[in-house]
DNA sequence: GCGATCAGAT
DNA sequence: CACATCTGATCGC
């Protein structure tokens, strides 16, 4: 939740996201997306009133944002006071103190942010410097380095500060798996189920917030099922979203809701009170998406867990990873960072001391090599504390960095990351390489990491398994990086969309790796259950065994004991990725399903089906010049998905259960984490070493930084 | 009676 | 585990 309080230092003429208190003052408004948290005092009557007593004001957002925004009647006293901009359109906004008169010019980009329709990031550049508010984002390592107006030329612009949405900033959410990867998950959950008979329908348990529409357009898109809503008037004017959900409960796929939802889905009714089809009763599993049910996990899981006979949790955030917050700004390279959200146990210094490193102040302050000891101990801190840093090559801080071309873009990124910064000089981080290694090793280890929890949640019914609380980590591939996430549709390819009309994107396309099993109610027998879904995970498996360990060999593989029976006899998760259920499914026999989608997989067919367009094209779309923005990029990391888990299969097969493999899998997952492993759990890497061998010549001290992470 | 705020639930 | 929202209780105006 934002704490944004409104201003930034530097304009503090313009509120954003905040409109309560002083902020009712400010010469113009804006609003980065439509979640309540970012609307306080919009409707208050302290600003219905200012906005009666002057002609000039205005609220200023996104098109998409505006049209959801007077969907609301309660603040439908605002329509002739937004002004709507379009994305990634630099525009000048004049901002006038009326009563005297004062001015002060600045030039304001919306820039997609990824977390919902409408939402953006807003880049102010004026007299005060250049600076960036990115509300709530959800972008994928390397987005940055991909948004033409965050550059001038072929640098990254020179920013003073960015505001920052921190609310993964924490090692626990290390990696979150990519859109592709959490939709994939649902969309063969969901397929699998719904195929099994008319009668067989999925309840979506989402929170009452936009930001799962593009999971309902891909489940339609790809199932041909709609999705039943409550109420889709706010989307009249976006027929891409119109087009996949309705109100006519006679539907398998159900996002719904009722104050009582979960009390209706316990006593097997939808939220809509459908409880049967044809006179036959439903036969409904509910899917929780969830980012930080899967961040407490210590132990891998898929992006998909099984928590009950009829529950499960998907792994979805509408927020960038810890990993992802720091790739984009060390991109940016700030001279300064404000979090805008404080994460959940965290305190504003824990941020800081994560971000401070990825800062050009801070990486001012650190140049001079020999400081007093107070200083240097500070540094330490903080370079331990996460990622990375080997501030002592650092050089320049402007980024030279060069901004990654368009033609580029569909190829992967990790370079982008690691090898461009590294090549540069050092804007890496040693962590950041150390990291990047692991990365890159992991690319196509396509499973969560997670380790069990315990079961929290009484909701669920079934949840009860979980067991202990472990740290998550999530990880896998990012082939995010090949697709731009974007709520408001307007592209660079894109730029006339209509003015007049909000504009939605769908953003993203998914990938499809496998499918799934067909089980019926009953917990699947261990093969079912998790085995067919090379994305599921059980909540009760097994488990005990992993922990994170260090380096990344080869593809991990976490099965638990697919044997194992019901959800309550087990205590813990069960952490599979999906790689590994596909071998697992495949080293069982595997389900019917499962065979045909792998080979499928490749072709287009599976990839891209349902947004199918082909590689690189825009699908206009009638009113909005919205387009799918499905690229290249995805199909070929679905293709290396796909092939990847080929491999798996290949080279895990029945092995994969068997202990050793375990345990080769949990050490590989650990490379990933920024958490310092315990000595004895892996060896010093070169970099590292490297990294280490500068500090104590700096007379700096090395225990100091073990810890702090 | 409305709105702001907090606790609680989902 | 909780990403955001709504409800109800309380308090102040």
């Amino acid at each position: 939740m934002s704490r944004f309080g409104g201003r930034t230092r530097e304009y503090p003429a313009v509120s954003i996201d905040r409109f309560d208190h002083d902020n009712v003052r400010a010469r113009a408004f804006f609003l980065s997306h439509c979640h309540k948290d970012h609307m306080k005092g919009l409707r208050a009557t302290a600003l219905k009133r200012r906005l009666e007593g002057s002609l000039k004001v205005k609220l200023y957002c996104s098109p998409v944002t505006k049209e959801l925004l007077l969907t609301n009647w309660k603040y439908k006293f605002w329509e002739n006071h937004i002004v709507a901009l379009e994305v990634e359109t630099p525009t000048q906004i004049s901002l006038e103190d009326e009563t005297s008169g004062e001015k002060e010019d600045v030039v304001v980009t919306l820039l997609p942010a990824g977390h919902c329709p409408g939402s953006v990031m807003f880049l102010f550049e004026g007299e005060n410097g250049t600076v960036l508010y990115t509300g709530d984002f959800r972008l994928a390592k390397g987005e940055a380095a991909r948004m033409e107006l965050l550059h001038s030329g072929t640098r990254i612009k020179d920013i003073q500060s960015v505001y920052l949405d921190t609310t993964f900033c924490d090692p626990k959410f290390y990696h979150i798996p990519s859109r592709e990867e959490c939709l994939n998950g649902i969309l063969e959950l969901v397929r699998s189920w719904t195929s099994l008979s008319r009668n067989h329908v999925v309840w979506l348990n989402c929170k009452a917030a936009y930001g799962y529409e593009y999971l309902f357009i891909n489940l339609s898109e790809e199932l041909g099922i709609q999705v039943h809503m409550n109420k889709l008037d706010m989307f009249r004017n976006m027929p891409e979203i119109l087009c996949h959900v309705t109100t006519d409960r006679h539907t398998q796929i159900h996002a719904c809701r009722h104050p009582r939802d979960e009390d209706c889905f316990r006593g097997n009714r939808l939220p809509c009170g459908m409880t049967c089809h044809n006179g036959t009763p439903l036969h409904i599993i509910s899917i929780k998406p969830s980012t930080m049910w899967f961040g407490e996990r210590k132990k891998k899981t898929s992006v998909i867990v099984r928590t009950g006979e009829r529950t499960y949790r998907a792994c979805f955030s509408f927020h960038s990873s810890y990993s992802e917050i720091k790739d984009f700004l060390s991109y940016i390279s700030p001279v300064n960072v404000y979090p805008n959200v404080l994460p959940l146990g965290a305190t504003e210094d824990k941020v800081m001391e994560i971000l401070k490193p990825l800062c050009r102040s801070y990486r001012r302050n650190m140049e001079p090599r020999y400081k007093p000891l107070g200083t240097l101990k500070r540094a330490h801190k903080r370079e331990l504390s996460d990622t990375d840093e080997d501030d002592l090559f650092d050089s320049e801080l402007i980024s030279t960095r060069p901004k990654i071309p368009k033609q580029q873009r569909g190829e992967s990124r990790p370079s982008s990351t690691g090898q461009s910064e590294n090549a540069e000089g050092n804007i890496n981080e040693g962590t950041e390489s150390y990291k990047g290694t692991t990365a890159y090793t992991s690319l196509k280890v396509d499973f969560v990491d997670c380790e069990e929890s315990n079961d929290d949640d009484n909701d669920d019914e079934d949840d009860e398994e979980e067991s202990e609380k472990n740290t998550v980590q999530f990880h896998s591939h990012e082939p995010d990086a090949t697709y731009t996430a974007n709520f408001n549709g307007v592209t660079s390819d894109q730029q006339e969309s209509n003015a007049n009309v909000p504009c939605w994107d769908e953003f993203f396309t998914g990938n499809k790796l496998e499918e799934s099993s067909e089980n019926e109610d009953n917990v699947p027998s261990s093969a079912d259950a998790g085995g067919s879904q090379s994305l599921f995970s059980d909540s009760d498996g097994v488990s005990d065994s992993t922990h994170i360990s260090s380096q990344n060999s080869s593809q991990s593989t976490h099965i638990s004991e697919q044997g194992s029976q019901g959800w309550d006899s087990q205590m813990d998760t069960v952490l599979i990725t999906s790689q590994e259920r596909s071998a697992l499914d495949m080293s069982k026999g595997g389900s019917r399903a499962v065979v045909p989608v792998l080979q499928e997989t490749p072709t287009d067919t599976q990839l891209d089906s349902g947004r199918g367009k082909p590689p690189g094209q825009n699908r206009p779309c009638a009113h909005y010049g919205a387009c799918a923005l499905k690229s290249k990029g995805c199909e070929k990391a679905a293709e290396a998905g796909a092939a990847h888990v080929q491999d798996v299969l290949v080279e895990i097969s029945d092995s994969s259960r068997t202990p050793d493999l375990e345990l080769r899998r949990d050490s590989q997952s650990s490379s990933d984490f920024e958490i310092p492993l315990t000595p004895d759990a892996e060896a010093p890497q070169p970099d590292k070493l490297h990294h280490l061998y500068k500090k104590l010549a700096a007379g700096e001290n090395i225990i100091n930084e073990k810890k702090v992470s």
